[in-house]
DNA sequence: TTGTAGGCGTTATCAA
DNA sequence: TTGATAACGCCTACAA
């Protein structure tokens, strides 16, 4: 009776199952079963719970609908940094299969830094998400943290990022496979001071486009220059930097780790009046809609970035629903976009005399191959 | 083993502020009075709670503290698509601003359909958002939608887009301004068949981009040339097929509203081979880092993405804290930023002063560098 | 088929 | 300063 007479004010308070019953009539059991479709209840009896919902505009509350089912149908998504443009389409990937499946994504922004990244875990787990994907900053996580995620009591993906202490599901692209390629086709146009600017080595996929690019050395028989390789951290900046550093070196073809890098590195070379591909070649990694239409036309490695953020959140939702078995590590295959920046059309352009390539390296012949 | 099956037990339920309570020997309200740092308590209980939720690895449920204080410091973000480039650097703004203030955020892609839009907003509603920021889709919400948002009974904020029927606050860029600019900046070049390529006509910032075009015509003396003017989408395929409509008309220049019909219109322009600058100006609404080292240099309008999202946030933050008071439109100032495209260089060759040709072509601005 | 009562994990209100 | 205990809104055995 006390709780009754709590529930008069209809317009300060949201309607509540409750009050739903009380119009329409019946018990909360019933508006229940209606709303879930779970029970079977009678046609006359459900048309009048219906309606009842209408009138008073009701909408179940997921909060309390959470608490009590224990599982709040909502997942963490934890990426370094949306406005990177290498996130947006994984986490439309993400978004799209966690809709079709019924969950929401809360998005966090970590900016690759520890600290950050484990306070929004913390969070996430307060809020009960049903589950995660972790893009990992460098780091190892707090052993409270770590506990809970591997014990598969929150299910956790990781994206494009491996990561030691954490056993865990992960979906990748096949990096060291991109870089291989990349750098291969780089070795195939007859490059031989090949730089690179990689990615930070205290994440995994810097590391795999690190190797992929020794081994496309190794496997061509080329030395690796140590003067022309330079550890970026995927951003502008770094590459602008990185640019200013390795350019001034003459390298005949540069392969750059990321895009913003790239953007960085291309603005480095502007300002020192270098041109690509007629000064070097160049291949970037990971590809935009619009690296077609702008020039130099960039050589990329595209990485399946949506499918990437699909796929991981498919695994986590298995998991989520008590899947068992062992971690799986998933790599999507990229693909290799032959554009102009790698000199193909360039360097394609009659055949061109060795003396010309030579003078195009602006390097002596002693240099270039030192070990043999 | 009992002692096991204890643990089990114990390991199978999160932990729980009863349980807390129990093993500090205190009750639970002195258990929330530490966590919340609410009423005093007394240092050794204080010390015996903390030592309490150390060990069992507490974490508050966040859930039930929403049902209970009827708030669950979230805000849901409804945007068309985050993989379009013009949203995630909006998304970041709000996500730092949210986070500052304590709040996290729910990620919604609406594809700019009512329909999508609607489930998300029911879906948020029922989650009990405590706000909500919306890029409002073309078409008019439903009443019962309607109501709730404009009741202020869930606060919600307009993004980049107002929208007739949603008395709300709205936080934008002046596109009319930013579009008047632009094709301004064309007049002044001597561009006399000026060709438009605009935003959805149902959207209100497609509307101002299309507004501004003309008032500068206008203002220029110029005719509107009627089969000039096509209506896109923001996206590249209506771009790339406005590119194959206009461009065989002959413009010397085109505005274009949006970046990613740029890209479009460039890919046609392309295939067609008809060249930017020589051949036809260009300017492009929306700026992005990379813009300024791929040719041709887009001369584009600098929309101010972060700063919309963090003060839609910020707006939106007071209103849930109760503030009243008129509903606000906020117009951000764009900015021109002037390159190649629009033909500046090109056409003012050997009449302009070398260093500003120098300015324009080689030194990277300190815009074009941000730390993402 | 329908109703009742207890539980989900907090907060908040009164007493003590 | 603390401790019971009633909300918060929903789900779900268990009864009827």
């Amino acid at each position: 009776m006390n709780s009754k007479r709590v529930r008069q004010h209809k317009s300060l308070k949201e309607p509540n199952i409750h009050a739903v019953a009380q119009r329409a009539g019946v018990s909360v059991f019933t508006v229940s079963s209606v709303i879930n479709k779970k029970a079977h209840v009678s046609t006359p009896l459900r048309r009048k719970v219906e309606e009842a919902i209408r009138e008073l505009n009701y909408r179940p509350n997921l909060l309390a609908r959470s608490l009590a089912k224990r599982q709040t149908h909502t997942i963490g998504v934890v990426v370094p940094d949306i406005a990177n443009p290498f996130f947006p389409l994984i986490v439309r990937g993400v978004e799209d299969e966690a809709q079709k499946a019924g969950y929401s994504i809360l998005l966090c922004n970590s900016d690759n830094q520890l600290e950050k990244e484990e306070q929004y875990l913390e969070l996430l787990l307060s809020k009960r998400v049903d589950g995660i994907l972790l893009t990992k900053a460098p780091g190892s996580l707090a052993h409270s943290l770590c506990h809970v995620l591997c014990a598969t009591k929150v299910p956790c993906v990781l994206v494009m990022r491996t990561c030691r202490d954490l056993k865990a599901d992960a979906v990748l692209s096949d990096d060291f496979q991109g870089a291989f390629e990349a750098v291969s086709h780089l070795v195939r146009q007859g490059y031989r001071r090949i730089g690179l600017v990689g990615g930070p080595l205290n994440v995994s996929n810097g590391r795999a486009r690190w190797q992929g690019f020794r081994k496309a050395l190794r496997v061509g028989g080329l030395p690796q220059c140590q003067d022309l390789i330079v550890e970026g951290d995927y951003r502008i900046e770094s590459g602008y930097r990185a640019g200013l550093a390795l350019l001034p070196r003459r390298p005949d073809a540069v392969y750059v780790a990321n895009y913003l890098m790239t953007v960085g590195l291309m603005k480095a070379a502007e300002e020192m009046g270098v041109r690509c591909p007629e000064d070097f070649g160049l291949v970037s990694f990971d590809d935009y809609p619009w690296l077609g239409c702008f020039h130099p036309r960039l050589t990329t490695v595209d990485l399946p970035k949506y499918d990437v953020g699909a796929e991981a959140t498919r695994i986590l939702i298995e998991r989520i629903k008590g899947k068992s078995g062992r971690f799986v590590i998933k790599k999507l295959p990229p693909q290799l976009v032959v554009r102009e920046s790698c000199g193909f059309t360039h360097r394609m352009r009659g055949s061109m005399e060795p003396q010309q390539v030579q003078q195009m390296s602006c390097v002596p012949k002693e240099a270039d191959i030192p070990g043999t």
